[in-house]
DNA sequence: ACTCGTTTTCAAAGCGCTTTGGACGCGGTC
DNA sequence: GACCGCGTCCAAAGCGCTTTGAAAACGAGT
C-alpha cells in the first residue's frame, strides 16, 4: 500500500541517495531524472515516512502545545480553538505538524521535560502567562526552544512574545468612560495572578487615579472569565447602594454574563449601565456585525497565533536569534452597549 | 543534555537489549538488574526517543485530528476545545499523543492519504459528519483506523461512531414546548447537511407532525451557528405577523443571540417567547448553576470524545474489530427560559 | 590517448530504538 | 559425562530515511 524509499528507488533504476536528492532539491542531481523521480513519486503517492525523517534529521517537525486542564472542572480555554487556527496556518505554510499535551494540574514542568527528553517536538508554544511565570526560566534551562503568548512581569529570563498592549486598552477603555460621564466604573477582571489580567488593572487604575477618582473595592472582581461569573459579579455590583454606571469586562463571555444581570435588573444596556469589553474576535462569538454589540478593545487571537509560530520557526531556525517581541495594540470599537452616564436620582 | 538507550547501557555495563527489556517490562530479565536500570533511567532521566521507537515499531502513538478551517471567514468550531480536552485524558491515559491537521475548505482527502503515507498517525477522529460524508468510505478504503463524532445518514461503509440521539433530544423538547401550550414553534438549526442538525429537523418535524400543525417555513431556518446568526434568525422571525412564541435552538451560542433579539424586541425570555437549546455542556460556558439559564437539551462533548478515543485505541490494537456504537441521550434540564405559552392579543 | 575537472550516481554508515536468534552458565537427569 | 532446560544476557539486523565519501561517467583541453 504505502512505498518507501528503497521500492521506489528500485522501481526507477536508481539508488536511495539520487531519489532522497532529487525529491528533496539537492543540486547534484540530473534534472532529467530529478523529473523522472518526481513523477514516480507522484505516481505512486510517495511519502517519506515522518519518524524516519525525523531520526535521521533529528527534526522533530513539529511543534507542541501544552494545554493545562484542570481536573476538577476540565476548564478549557476558550479562545484555544482560535489561537490554534491562527497558529496553524503558520505551521502548514511551514511543513510543520502540531501536537498537544494535555497536563493535569501544574506539573507542567514534567511535560515538557518529556517533550524535550522524547524528541518530539522542535520547540513549544506557552499560553496564557502568570507574573513571574515559571515555565519561562524552565525552558530556557532545557533549550527547548520556546515563544509566549503574553508577557511574564518579573521574569528576568529573556524570552520571545506577542502581546496586546492591554494596559493601554484598559486604560484608554476606562478613559473613553470617564469621558462620557462615568465615576462607578467597575472592573470584572480575569484572575489576576495571570500576567494580562495584572495589566488591565494597571490600565483601568491608572485612568481611574489620573482622574481623580477613589478606588473602589467594591467595584473590582477577578475571577474565571465565564458567563455565570460575569453574571454573578455584575447582579451582586448592582445592589449596592451605590452602583456602578458602567463596567469593563474582560471578554466577551464574561460581557454575555453581564448583559444578562443587567436584563435581569430591568436595566438598560448602554443607557442605564454602560460596558466595555475585551474582545478577541473569536470565529464563534462575533461581536455583532456592522454595529458591535458591545463597545470593545478588539484584538484579533488568531492574528496573535500566526505571528507567534511565525516567530517560533524562526527560532527553531536560527537558535541563536535574539529574542523578539510584538506589542499588538487593541483597537477601541464603539457600539450599542456604551453611553453618556445617567443622572443619578437624587443627585 | 538527553541521553539514549546506547550510552544508558553503557553506564550500566549492560547491552542495550537487556536495557530495552528492562524498561518494557518483558520477563527475560532479572528482577535485580531490572531494578538497576529502572533506577538508572530516572537517575539520567532517559526517555526513549519517540521518532526512534516508532520506526522501530511502526506504531507512531499518535491519533490525529484533522480540523476543516475555511479560508474565508476562519471557523473554528466552539466545541473544538472541550472534545480535545475529553479525548485527550483517554489519551493521556494511553501513551497517546494527539496532532492536528488543518485543512482548508475540503481537500480533506489528501490530508489524510497524506497523514497515512507519512506514517504520523495511529488513527483518526472524524467530527462534524455530513449526511453521507465521503470521509468514511475514502478512510475504510486507506485502511487507517478511525471513529466518528456523529453518525453519517445514508452511508454503507460500516463505522465506529459515538453520537447523542438528536432526533429524540429535539422531539423531546418539542413535545415539551407543545405540553406548554405552544403552538408557533420556531426551529433555528445548524447547517443542514450536517447530519446531528438533520436530525435535529427531524425530531422537530415528527413532533409536530404528531401533534397535527402544519410545518410553516418561515419558522425554519438553518445556518452557521453564531451568536449573530442566532440574533439575526429570531429577529427577523418577531416581525412575522404571527410571530413564534416558542423557539428551539442548536446551540448556546444560537440561544444567547436569540435572547438578545428577544430582549431587543422588549419582550421576556420565558415569559413572551420560550427558548429551548441544545447545550454541550462547554466548559467555559455553562448553562447557569442550580437553575439553569436555558431548559436544554444536554450532552457533554467532552464525554464523547472521551468515549471516541477509548474506541479508537481499541480499534487500533485490533483492527478486526467488528465496529462499535455509542448513542447517548440527552438529558432535558428545566431552566427559565420556557414557560406556558401566551395568550395571544385578538385570539 | 591521456589527464583533469565536473557532473552524476552510488554504497554504506548512521539516526535510536526493538527484536530475532543465539550464547553462556548453571543445575538437574539419565 | 553428556544432555537438556531454564534463566539471563548479548550481538546484530532492521525500521526508512539522510548524508558522507567515493566511484563512475562524461567532456574538454592538451
Amino acid at each position: 500500500m504505502t512505498i518507501n524509499l528503497k521500492e521506489l528507488a528500485e522501481k526507477l533504476g536508481l539508488s536511495q541517495t539520487t531519489v532522497s536528492r532529487a525529491l528533496n532539491g539537492y543540486p547534484e542531481v540530473n534534472e532529467a531524472t530529478r523529473h523522472r523521480v518526481q513523477q514516480a513519486a507522484v505516481e505512486f503517492n510517495y511519502r517519506p515516512n515522518s519518524r524516519a525523517k525525523s531520526l535521521a534529521t533529528g527534526r522533530a517537525m513539529m511543534i507542541g502545545h501544552v494545554i493545562p486542564i484542570s481536573n476538577q472542572h476540565e476548564m478549557v480555554n476558550p479562545v484555544f480553538g482560535d489561537f490554534v487556527a491562527g497558529a496553524s496556518r503558520t505551521y502548514a505554510h511551514h511543513g510543520y505538524d502540531m501536537m498537544f499535551t494535555r497536563v493535569e494540574d501544574g506539573n507542567e514542568e514534567a511535560a515538557y521535560r518529556l517533550l524535550k527528553a522524547k524528541g518530539s517536538v522542535d520547540g513549544v508554544i506557552i499560553q496564557g502567562p502568570s507574573i513571574n511565570d515559571k515555565r519561562i526560566p524552565m525552558l530556557h534551562a532545557l533549550e527547548l526552544p520556546f515563544v509566549v503568548h503574553g508577557r511574564s512581569t518579573e521574569t528576568e529570563t529573556p524570552y520571545t512574545w506577542v502581546d496586546v498592549n492591554n494596559t493601554r486598552a484598559f486604560r484608554r477603555a476606562t478613559e473613553f468612560l470617564l469621558d462620557l460621564g462615568h465615576r462607578r466604573i467597575a472592573l470584572i477582571n480575569g484572575l489576576e495572578h495571570m500576567d494580562f489580567a495584572r495589566r488591565r488593572r494597571n490600565g483601568y487604575v491608572a485612568a481611574l487615579e489620573n482622574a481623580g477618582i477613589t478606588l473602589d473595592p467594591d467595584l473590582m472582581v477577578a475571577g474565571e472569565m465565564t458567563e455565570v461569573i460575569g453574571h454573578h459579579s455584575m447582579r451582586d455590583m448592582l445592589k449596592l447602594d451605590n452602583p456602578p454606571t458602567a463596567v469593563l469586562t474582560a471578554s466577551m463571555i464574561s460581557a454575555l454574563g453581564v448583559r444578562r444581570a443587567i436584563d435581569e435588573a430591568g436595566l438598560t444596556i448602554g443607557r442605564d449601565v454602560s460596558v466595555i469589553t475585551h474582545d478577541d474576535d473569536l470565529s464563534y462569538l462575533k461581536n455583532g456585525e456592522n454595529v458591535p454589540i458591545f463597545t470593545a478593545t478588539r484584538s484579533s487571537v488568531r492574528k496573535a497565533g500566526e505571528l507567534l509560530a511565525e516567530l517560533l520557526i524562526d527560532h527553531i531556525a536560527d537558535p541563536s536569534l535574539s529574542p523578539q517581541n510584538k506589542l499588538l495594540e487593541a483597537e477601541l470599537v464603539v457600539g450599542r452597549s456604551t453611553g453618556p452616564a445617567p443622572v443619578r436620582n437624587g443627585s
